[in-house]
DNA sequence: TTGAAAGCGCTAACAC
DNA sequence: GTGTTAGCGCTTTCAA
């Protein structure tokens, strides 16, 4: 199909794509009886209107960027899902960037999304650089963060209280006189996991002692598994906790191999969860962080920051604490 | 920071645009002094060129429009990954659309892909109408269909032989007189599923028998892990396949319920398997369908149409079946 | 090697 | 109510 512009339409109805340019925004000043002409003109053409051309007048292209971690679907997938829903609402687009761990990656991904002129940013990344925002904040675009706690101004920051949530777990164990608590290193997540560290910080400081069971996968080992397969050998604990309920799921199989019982002899707890844990058994409790709302929320609040509505620039999610089989 | 244009770097530079266009665009008829000059104003000014208005100069867009199902990312996350490490080798930038089950939304879709002017499209979707397809090819966009073998002339397909895949593997187990074999039903699959049928049913009629094992999951139940529970109880099988990792760990949870051990009393055997698959005890024997490079071929092939460069238009990728521990 | 100018398809002020 | 026209920021012929 040769393309159709607004000026075949315009030729075709007998006005001037001024009115043509009306009917299609929906601008309700066109008398019915040439509304109607433009319209079955337009149907008639097949015509569509072009959005570059659109985005180039208006100067806004009604596409937002979003950026998340490479290989990192099956915990942002339900975000994506979350977000997709309400990008619909709105009508916008998805111009979706994954970045590796490269530094000139990232770099690569913020130079095209200056140059696609998005209207937004949503970005969902761990081990977030602050260059990385500055730089989009020197273009002025408006800038959601998920799951970093940001305190720019200009900036939305959609989260959870990691930190409260692994404090509220551990001081609960520590006050059961169960104090041999161990966090698994999680390179993917160091913020969150920081975050976690921090939590259980608190929580043995509260009770007069210190935590020292952050437990780090020596690089010798390629995956937590093989780490804990041999460590779990050698040292006990009452409770472990993962940041994705991956790791946990290996924790579960390295206590196997080691005749340990959950959640008898050992409990597990994760922050995130897929609907894998559905089906593994034994089901790992988790903080069911609700992944699709931090998306919906997301995408939301840039809605709000694209319209100068007022926006609160630190929105907290909440968590719910979900015991399963793998804790008593 | 103000938007700086095209004409903002002419005039710093003392050059006209055109000049300017050049440099950017790499064009090497620009004097290395002037080149020099320019750059540096290019520098200076932080000037990064509107990818619309290019888009609208030169009629392209270099995106390409991605369609999949919305909540399939635990599948389609790495054919996701191939695609944007391709995608990102060749410039090109990904417009993400998830479609729900309604017919009118998947109509949306086209139609805001129509708008955005993608340069192509890449469908991931089992229950692909042709009437999408019909709507985009009006619109003379490049198409890659993924997963979904078809056979139009100017749409590219990258597949894997699932019937064959399944006709092997069945008749292996009829071979050594193993012939109670089930398949479930997969609501969300129905394409991938009927191949399998397809493949069931060959391998049993080479043996001059008739294939009965196809289990649909009467509506009453909401999961598959539901039906099964109950279906195993007092049906027996030497296989059971399903298309889904997730399938076949519903159906090893619901033989666990009914004391069938897996594999010594029950075989199962999936198509497709993600990461969760290498943490679940027993793990499943399955296919290993290639998904990342699904996507990565599906751009590859769809970077040629856009060169207009000769392009096989079915692409089948292998398969590798890969026995673990829910097989004897 | 460089510049002038038309055109890509649309929107929005302004005029009628 | 409708048409005219000047942009939006870039590319690309054609001349110089």
């Amino acid at each position: 199909m040769k393309r159709v512009t607004i000026y075949d339409v315009a030729r075709e109805a007998n006005v001037s794509l001024a009115t043509v340019s009306r009917v299609i925004n929906g601008v309700n000043v066109v008398r019915k009886d040439t509304r109607d002409r433009v319209e079955s003109a337009i149907e008639m053409l097949g015509y569509k209107p072009n959005a570059i051309a659109q985005g180039l007048a208006l100067q806004k292209t009604t596409t937002i960027g979003l950026i998340i971690p490479e290989a990192s679907f099956i915990f942002t997938g339900n975000i994506i899902n979350g977000l997709m829903d309400v990008a619909r609402i709105y009508k916008y687009n998805i111009m979706l960037h994954t970045t590796t761990e490269t530094i000139s990656d990232i770099k690569d991904v913020v130079e095209t999304i200056i140059k696609s002129r998005v209207d937004g940013v949503i970005i969902y990344n761990d081990q977030l650089d602050d260059s990385v925002v500055a730089e989009l904040q020197k273009y002025d675009v408006p800038i959601v963060v998920m799951n970093n706690k940001l305190t720019h101004k200009h900036i939305a920051s959609v989260y959870v209280d990691i930190e409260e949530a692994v404090y509220e777990r551990v001081s609960e164990y520590l006050k059961n006189g169960l104090d041999k608590v161990a966090i698994i290193e999680d390179r993917k997540n160091t913020t969150a996991c920081k975050q976690m560290i921090d939590g259980a910080n608190r929580a043995y400081k509260a009770f007069g002692k210190e935590f020292d069971g952050y437990l780090q996968i020596p690089h010798e080992f390629h995956t937590s598994y093989a780490f804990l397969k041999d460590h779990l050998a050698t040292t006990k604990y009452d409770l472990v906790m993962a940041y994705r309920d991956s790791q946990a799921i290996s924790t579960i199989n390295a206590a196997k191999e080691n005749n340990i019982k959950v959640p008898d002899d050992l409990e597990i707890i994760c922050v995130i969860d897929t609907k894998y844990n559905s089906m593994v058994r034994p089901q790992i409790s988790s903080f069911s962080i609700p992944s699709y709302d931090l998306g919906a929320v997301a995408m939301r609040v840039l809605t709000k920051m694209l319209k100068n509505d007022h926006f609160e620039n630190q929105i907290e999610l909440s968590y719910l604490y979900t015991p399963r089989q793998s804790t008593k």
